[in-house]
DNA sequence: ATGTTTATTATTTTT
DNA sequence: TAATAAACAT
């Protein structure tokens, strides 16, 4: 391996740094994916290290799998052995292996945000707490909060200073009751437990440690405490800890994850060897100058400069649109221009947004212009209702003390079990401290045994004792098949099918979706019986990226700002560049918040490698409510000599009439009026954002101005009631005013 | 007990 | 707007 030939000199110490602790601080598109494969690589056939004793934590499931097949590349080979996963992933099976030790059931189940709300929920009513007043969602949340910091119900009473600390203390405790009753965990858990396992156990923890001589972090700025506790602990032992992240690129503050755990390593791990990388091998000179900029107006950030030695390019293209719609539009047309003009791929275009909702706009034009694309992420595979009930099944046939999942199809397809019966029977098991499960177990035996009987009807007792058959049947069936037919068998004999298909009119879409969790289910076909069913729900809980579902090749991708972390495209468009929106609304009172969305802005930014698209809306329609916002202060941080007006004339039309408008655009017509486009003429008389004055409509903001024929089109936003006019430059009774 | 209609309400990011 | 809960009718 001639690593001088494949990287540059701090990459190459970077990678040869293997003994002793080791902070990368990577810049984006400074190859430090490349660090971290020829790294274990270099561990593996220089220094003669035995892949299972390497653990490497990703981000995403994603990024574990992708590095997997760059190392394999490299060394020529599948590397089995070695761990490579999510902090979660690596977790969850730590204590599986140890389950015994850390006081679990080996067949945990793992709980989803959904099914943790549904906690929350059942919590919030035990505790007598009116769910109104409360969301269960920001309890939740709370909670979330206090677990990936390590604490426990007993130390959060400690810490509560007002009422909703109050409240989230009484449904703590009571939340981690229905877990360990339903043997599930939640995602916190598996890390909080694995921290709590190895510090607790000396010989759990000397069997671990001995093992992982080396330990890698990845987004290691990203990570939370309990997650930077758990890899201290694993690697405390030989203390080849290779941690790698950018203060600059930290977005998921609201997730617990702190930078501080950047400092914290190198108090922790005194004369740690810190490796800058800055040299840029991904954009152009103009994105990473304009990113440079708008990130150097953060206070709290380390001194670095990202530099590279790329040409320059062309300049980053700012665009004002009317509304989202127009934004749409707009970038659709540039996707086509691109593909058809300049050579690129639909595959190499991106667009970025701040949240999911943004989406729907640009979908609708990708749909309407017939152009590919794909959505990653925004209603999620796995968060389908029929996807979850078919999966609560499974879970509940694993599992039958989830109570969760028991709850979710006890009555669907319905079997008349009605919300009375069950409040009944979830009082009588609550007054036992059984779940649901063993109390619908307990009905059936004999008087002297069940005790003083829950007052419920003959029918729901019957409905009941069916639904326990029903379970018991799936149960043996499960032991006996595999995962794909237990799904075959749940469709069939739960009725399942048929209620899908009688119940809505996209019946049959939702089977298909089954059937597609079918297939994922196939890859689990090798194992038999439970271990099958175990290994589709493990990667189901974990594997909430749902890259992998039907992703098209050569298309488009939608994608949020998060989303895209680690991602990079030849071309991409950041749509929504709007005060309240990127920056957030929610972000405008907290600086450090703040601070974050400017990151956010960062990371978008430098996913570009040749083109970067800076678009905004001038109104949005919000949740049915328009709104008039102004440009994003990042827009103002972008140094004006890098950007750019497009270069074409853009098709709009006056109005807010934006079906018309896509109709009279579809097909053939708006690639006549693409063709009929001019060249251009003079540079425009105004920019966005410039005051104007006009004879009859008064004054207003200009939204765009650009060359149409030997004239010029200006677009103004007039206050009042003339709303926004298009106006030919030359006719238009216009003049600036000054603000 | 279940399906239908109306009212309400909350809108960021996700392993 | 859209998803969900509550109220209502069957």
């Amino acid at each position: 391996m001639e690593l001088s030939t494949l990287l540059n000199p701090s990459q190459i110490e970077a990678v040869q740094a293997v003994d002793g602790p080791v902070l990368v601080v990577a810049g984006p598109g400074s190859g430090k994916t490349r660090v971290i494969v020829y790294r274990i690589a270099y561990l593996v056939r220089t220094c003669g290290v035995r892949p299972s004793r390497i653990m490497a934590v990703t981000f995403t499931n994603k990024a574990a799998r992708e590095m997997r097949d760059r190392i394999d590349q490299v060394l020529g080979g599948a590397q089995q052995n070695l761990t490579m996963g999510t902090f979660h992933a690596i977790g969850a099976r730590l204590l599986r292996t140890y389950a015994d030790s850390a006081g679990l059931d080996p067949n945990f189940v793992i709980y989803d945000a959904d099914d943790q709300t549904q906690v929350v929920k059942r919590s919030l009513e035990d505790a007598g707490v009116d769910h109104k007043k409360f969301s269960p969602n920001a309890v939740k949340h709370a909670i979330s909060a206090a677990k990936s910091q390590m604490v426990t119900p007993a130390e959060f009473a400690g810490r509560k200073s007002n009422y909703f600390d109050e409240i989230v203390h009484r449904v703590y405790d009571r939340y981690e009751a229905v877990l360990e009753q339903s043997h599930a965990l939640d995602f916190d858990d598996l890390i909080v437990r694995v921290v709590r396992l190895l510090e607790g156990n000396a010989e759990v923890r000397e069997r671990v440690q001995d093992r992982y001589v080396h330990v890698l972090v990845d987004e290691f700025q990203d990570t939370n405490a309990a997650q930077y506790r758990m890899a201290r602990l694993i690697a405390e032992k030989h203390r080849n800890l290779c941690v790698v992240g950018d203060p600059d690129q930290a977005i998921y503050s609201w997730r617990q994850a702190d930078v501080a755990n950047i400092l914290n390593f190198e108090k922790d791990f005194p004369g740690a060897r810190v490796i800058h990388l800055e040299q840029n091998y991904r954009s152009t000179g103009t994105i990473i100058k304009a990113a440079d900029k708008v990130i150097a107006v953060n206070r709290n950030r380390p001194q670095r400069k990202l530099w590279t030695e790329n040409s320059d390019g062309l300049p980053i293209i700012v665009h004002d649109a009317l509304n989202e719609q127009d934004e749409a539009l707009f970038i659709v047309n540039e996707v086509d221009r691109l593909v058809k003009r300049e050579g690129f791929k639909h595959g190499d275009c991106a667009v970025l947004y701040r949240t999911n909702a943004q989406s729907r706009a640009v979908e609708e034009a990708f749909v309407r212009y017939g152009l590919p694309y794909h959505l990653v992420g925004a209603t999620r595979f796995y968060e389908r209702r029929e996807v979850k009930d078919v999966l609560a099944y499974l879970r509940v046939t694993y599992n039958p003390y989830d109570d969760v999942n028991l709850l979710r199809i006890v009555n669907v397809p319905s079997r008349g079990i009605g919300q009375k019966s069950l409040d009944e029977l979830a009082r009588w098991a609550n007054r036992r401290s059984l779940p649901l499960y063993a109390a619908i177990q307990l009905l059936g035996e004999p008087p002297e045994q069940r005790g003083e009987g829950p007052d419920l009807g003959q029918r729901a007792e019957k409905a009941l004792a069916g639904f326990l058959e029903l379970i018991r049947g799936l149960e043996a069936e499960a032991k006996g098949s595999n995962a794909a037919d237990l799904i075959k068998r749940v469709l069939a004999e739960t009725g399942y099918r048929d209620y899908l298909l009688a119940s809505d009119d996209d019946g049959e879409d939702r089977l298909e979706n089954v059937m597609e969790l079918r297939t994922v289910a196939e890859e689990f076909s090798h194992l038999r019986g439970m271990d099958s069913l175990a290994a589709l729900l493990e990667q189901v809980a974990l594997v909430a990226d749902s890259d992998n579902v039907g992703e098209k090749p050569n298309s488009t991708t939608l994608i949020t700002l998060h989303q895209a972390k680690g991602l990079e495209y030849p071309v991409v468009f950041i749509a929504g560049m709007e005060e309240g929106l990127l920056p957030h609304a929610r972000s405008m009172e907290d600086a450090a918040q703040m601070e974050e969305e400017r990151r956010l802005c960062y990371v978008g930014m430098t996913r570009a490698q040749q083109r970067l698209y800076l678009v905004r809306a001038y109104r949005r329609a919000a949740m049915g409510m328009r709104s008039a916002n102004e440009p994003s202060r990042f827009l103002r941080d972008v140094p004006p000599e890098l950007t750019a007006l497009p270069q074409r004339k853009r098709v709009q039309a006056a109005g807010f009439q934006p079906e018309m408008r896509m109709a009279a655009m579809s097909g053939a017509a708006a690639r006549d009026r693409e063709a009929a486009s001019v060249a251009p003429a003079g540079p425009p008389a105004y920019k966005a954002g410039e005051r104007v004055k006009h004879g009859t409509f008064g004054e207003g903001v200009v939204i765009t101005c650009h060359p149409s024929g030997s004239d010029q089109e200006v677009t103004v936003a007039f206050r009042g009631t003339a709303g926004v006019k298009k106006l030919l430059l030359s006719f238009a009774p216009l003049e600036r005013v000054q603000a």
